[in-house]
Order: C-alpha cells, then sequence, then structure tokens
DNA sequence: CGGCCGATCCACT
DNA sequence: GTGGATCGGCCGA
C-alpha cells in the first residue's frame, strides 16, 4: 500500500541540486479522465538558475520561462523541436529560476494507457524514456505549465517514495554531463540518474545541426 | 540495440 | 533568420 503522499513545496524550495538527487526514485502521478498514469522517476537534471548557461533562464526572464521564476513545486513545461514537450519541477526560492528536467522514468501504473499514447515504444522501458516520451506517456503538455504539482487535489502530483522492502539498500545514484546541452553548460555534472534501471536514456553529446532542410 | 538524419515550429536575437 | 534540455523511421548487426 502506497502512501500517496505528495511531496511538499519545502521539498522543492531547497537547492536545486539537493532535489534533483532527491527526486530520484519519487513518482509523478498523472490522473484524467482516460484513466491515470504513474512514472517513478530513474533519470533527471538540474539547471541552476540565471548563473547556467545551459538554462533556459540563462538569459534573463522571458515570456516562456516566467513560471521558472515564480514557486518551488510549479511545473514548468517547454515546447522544443516542433513537436515535442518537456516537463520541469521548479526549485529554490522565488525569483531564482531553477528547475529540474525530468528525463526518464519507470511506468508503474497505467501501462495500458501509456502504451497507447506511446504506440512506438518497442519494449516497456522505452514508455518514458526520454523527457519528450516521458511527457507522451504521462498526457502532459503545455496545458500544464504553471500547474502546482505538491496539491494534493491537483490532477498532476509528485508523490514520495514508494515504501522500501524488506533490506533492500537505496539505489546508487549516479552522475554525469547533461545531455544535448552545448557550450560552458556542458562541463557540469548534473544529470543524475538511478544505477542499473533499463529506463535511464542513451546519452548523447550534444551537436548543433546543419541546414537539414535542403530548403 | 544502435547509428544516421529529417521533421517541425516556436522563442528569442 | 537561427537553432533547439528530441524523437522516430529506416536500416544494419
Amino acid at each position: 500500500m502506497t502512501a500517496d503522499r505528495p511531496l511538499t513545496p519545502a521539498f522543492f524550495a531547497r537547492p536545486v541540486l539537493a532535489v534533483a538527487t532527491d527526486l530520484l526514485g519519487t513518482v509523478v502521478r498523472h490522473r484524467t479522465e482516460e484513466g491515470t498514469v504513474a512514472v517513478r522517476l530513474t533519470e533527471v537534471e538540474a539547471y541552476d538558475g540565471e548563473s547556467d548557461p545551459g538554462s533556459h533562464a540563462f538569459r534573463g526572464p522571458t515570456p516562456r520561462n516566467a513560471v521558472m521564476y515564480g514557486r518551488a513545486g510549479h511545473v514548468y513545461v517547454y515546447f522544443t523541436y516542433g513537436m515535442h514537450w518537456c516537463m520541469n519541477l521548479v526549485c529554490g526560492p522565488v525569483g531564482e529560476a531553477s528547475a529540474v528536467l525530468l528525463r526518464a522514468g519507470e511506468v508503474v501504473e497505467g501501462a495500458g494507457l501509456a502504451t497507447l499514447r506511446r504506440p512506438t515504444a518497442r519494449s516497456p522501458r522505452e514508455l518514458a524514456r526520454g523527457p519528450a516520451r516521458l511527457t507522451t506517456a504521462l498526457g502532459v503538455d503545455g496545458r500544464h505549465g504553471g500547474a502546482d504539482a505538491t496539491d494534493p487535489a491537483g490532477s498532476l502530483t509528485v508523490l514520495r517514495a514508494p515504501a522500501r522492502r524488506g533490506t533492500r539498500p537505496a539505489a546508487e545514484v549516479c552522475s554525469g554531463p547533461r545531455v544535448g546541452v552545448a557550450g560552458a553548460g556542458a562541463a557540469t555534472p548534473w544529470r543524475f540518474w538511478l544505477a542499473g534501471e533499463p529506463s535511464v536514456s542513451a546519452y548523447r553529446a550534444a551537436v548543433s545541426r546543419r541546414r537539414t532542410t535542403g530548403r
């Protein structure tokens, strides 16, 4: 029996690196009329406010990143590559613009619905393997921007990690460079994942694409 | 399973 | 105008 308790605003108000590592193993749940899908997080990335060259807030506030400057525990979603949504959880004090990108997880509830939303998945572990795949499996998109993920009455909620059974030790947390972040921000090892999890996304170095449209 | 590469459109310069 | 905090189709191993 899971506790089903949401994480608190205080959990997210801490420094972003602490939040990022502690988020591993917690569960993101989205309830809709179609049903419920829940994902246990296995991979995240930290983005550290305006001082972080890899962050969407690096150049200061804009309409798109406004939510990042707001209250901890709220949802920042952005649209990228013309077709994908990615989901972040805002961290730190109001005004700081730190956030954690949810990169991958294991579907622990609603695998049937998740498969309908992700028909191209070649195996269950691919359902939420990657940041845009995770949001698709959950049914999260731009409508969830600014939502409070600590609200127990909300449809989109982050829940405490399920209680560990027996004496199984806590999973090891690994870290490495962030995926798809180029330039100065590439050096910081602010991608975190749980060792041995098959849902952790494959590492791809940041690449700059040239003239993909041949006109 | 993994490498290659085009898709597609929005935010910002 | 430029280039993404990405993914899927296709193909080969």
